[in-house]
RNA sequence: GCGCCCGUAGCUCAGCGGAUAGAGCAAUUGACUACGGAUCAAUAGGCCGGGGGUUCAAAUCCCUCCGGGCGCACCA
């Protein structure tokens, strides 16, 4: 019995009651809502469908509760039912009902939690994009984490994943770092508006390694910022690749802006805006008439001087996904860019297209960095740039993947690394993984012990530690679903720890090898398969957080 | 001025209309000659920023005020 057949059963017999007191409507299984309670004493399981329907049909919620509750007694696998306070319905399922699960999810092993609320639709998800003028600084290390752990989820349900990085390789802030980088060489000053960390050295003496001739003969200064530009742009991409790969993340696409420009896509794209006339010219500029379609004012594309302003080339690439048969199209940036929001949402509406289901941005606040509770500005002048190597380095890819991704991409994060280093424990996520490898050192020593999985019977899980492990390890799958529609892996991260804490609760009551000279049961046998089923979906949704889960710690 | 996000236990944060608001850390007290004590049990700690409204029911939705963060370019 899992919640899907609990919620059918419950759907049936409220459809019956409605049918026989003459009502017309029609509802489905998501009409039925059903919840775990918090509180044990109101049961397995939950619904408040009766003060949900009690109003249409003007009687007494708790009349209407009776009635669904007389019905639900004679369903298979419910022990008990009662009606509480204003009119919830409180289900308890039987032990064997409940416990069926456990032998479930060890069946269907990495399987367990998947959906399918994605199936067969092409995702596009956007995130990092950082500039390539520097390493990814501590902003970036969010939506690193954040957004592959989004990927995972996406695919759990279904979701044909492309994860992209795109990479601005074109525009003043590329010059910058060039002349930043010649200057290096050179032995001059940081240029003004320049970048000035000690990274800049470092890739401008690589550069000058890997140069095959002796850049002294380059005859002027422009050639030479220019090898220094291609070069330096090369090497500092794949310094970002590499980082982001110890991260545990890997892009499918990194798209180059600078392909836009060069394959006019950008002009095709201003091209069909043209058509649909919501281009104009003014001031010796061209506008996007953004205004049109929901932007509190219009865009210039083209700015006086002849250059493409920015967001031709974000129109381009929409363009290009859209060719690329991207149906979903998401983009993860920080909140400093949330300005951007509505302009790109009216482009989707001027290409005909929907906002909000074709493109979705995702707004996350920014990362704090904080020092002994003081908040620090990040300056590259001050040294006080904190990058993805130096979170890692202080907590490892785990707890700060875990730290990252636990909390609601909504609120601030503050980074501490002293604190960091200093009291790593405090991270959640070793609660997590010792709990699963605490199933796997339960699972060795079963085998030792001589319990084996010859055997199942789901009525001998009555014990409440374990009815409550097993109302947990049915709720994974809509956790999944969940963190997929609201796009927020950190109740992923939430769950697991409500899982572990479950576990760990079940362990210190219910032992899987007999003790001493006890003979082996099928009491031991079933609780194994539990043990392995709570293992399974703690393995499956660190998973799905990119934390990896150990065998020992 | 306009827009987005946040305000919940000492700290960091969960809680997309439900019952007695939760977890971790910090504090206090207990539990191994029992599958790993990176664990467990217990105690203490709350005008859910203030005020109004909608609802059978509000931390959650709406309005308003206060406080904090971030944006409002022919920059990218």
């Amino acid at each position: 019995m899992n919640p899907a057949d609990l919620s059918a059963s419950v759907l049936a017999i409220v459809t019956s009651v409605l049918e026989r007191r003459g009502s017309t409507g029609t509802l489905t299984v998501d009409d039925i809502p059903l919840e775990r309670p918090r509180n044990r004493d109101h049961g397995d399981w939950a619904s408040n469908i009766a003060m949900r329907l009690a109003k249409g049909l003007g009687v007494n919620p708790r009349e209407l509760a009776e009635e669904f509750a007389a019905g639900l007694r004679e369903a298979d696998g419910v022990s008990d039912v009662e009606v509480a306070g204003p009119g919830f319905i409180n289900i308890r399922l039987d032990a064997a009902a409940a416990g069926a699960l456990a032998k479930i999810i060890v069946d269907k092993g990495a399987e367990y939690g998947r959906g399918s609320l994605y199936e067969g639709v092409t995702i596009n998800l956007e995130f990092v994009s950082a500039n390539p003028t520097g390493p990814i600084h501590i902003g970036g290390v969010r939506w690193a984490a954040v957004g592959d752990s989004l990927a995972r989820i996406f695919q759990a349900e279904g979701g044909i994943v492309t994860r992209e990085y795109y990479f601005n390789d074109h525009g003043a802030q590329i010059d910058r770092f060039a002349r930043s980088l010649l200057a290096s060489y050179l032995g001059e000053p940081t240029p003004e508006d320049g970048y000035g960390g000690e990274y800049i050295s470092d890739i401008a003496a690589r550069v000058v390694a890997d140069y095959p001739g002796d850049l002294a003969d380059i005859p002027t200064r422009e050639e030479a910022q220019e090898v220094f530009r291609s070069v330096g742009v090369e090497l500092m991409f794949g310094d970002i690749k590499k980082s982001l790969h110890d991260f545990g993340v890997d892009f499918d696409v990194y798209f180059h802006e600078n392909e836009l420009h060069e394959t006019k896509a950008v002009d095709r794209a201003l091209a069909r805006l043209s058509e649909l006339g919501a281009i104009y010219e003014k001031d010796g500029a061209t506008w996007f008439e953004s205004t049109k379609y929901g932007d509190d004012r219009d865009r210039v594309v083209i700015r006086s001087d002849g250059e493409a302003a920015y967001i031709s080339g974000d129109l381009a690439y929409y363009l290009n996904k859209r060719e690329r048969g991207f149906e979903r199209n998401l983009i993860m940036l920080g909140a400093d860019h949330h300005g951007y929001v509505r302009r790109l949402m009216a482009m989707t509406s001027a290409f005909g297209d929907t906002p909000e289901y074709n493109l979705e941005i995702l707004i996350g606040q920014l990362v704090n960095l904080v020092r002994d509770g003081e908040p620090m500005r990040m300056s590259k002048r001050a040294g006080t740039v904190v990058v993805l190597e130096d979170l890692v380095e202080a907590v490892g890819v785990d707890a700060a993947r875990y730290a990252l991704v636990r909390s609601s991409s909504d609120s601030q994060v503050d980074i501490d690394l002293d604190l960091l280093q200093k009291k790593t424990n405090d991270n959640p996520v070793f609660y997590v993984q010792y709990a699963h490898a605490r199933t796997r050192s339960v699972a060795r020593n079963a085998a030792a012990a001589g319990v084996d999985r010859s055997a199942f019977d789901a009525s001998l899980l009555t014990h409440e530690t374990e009815s409550i492990l097993l109302g947990i390890l049915a709720e994974f799958p809509r956790v999944v679903l969940q963190a997929a529609e609201l796009r927020e892996p950190h109740r992923v991260a939430r769950y697991a720890e409500e899982l572990a804490g479950a576990y760990h609760r079940w362990y210190d009551n219910c032992r899987v090898t007999p003790l001493g000279e006890e003979p082996v049961t099928d009491v031991h046998r079933t609780r194994l398969w539990l043990n392995d089923a709570a293992g399974q979906v703690l393995r499956n949704a660190l998973g799905l957080l990119g934390v990896s889960a150990p065998e020992r710690m």
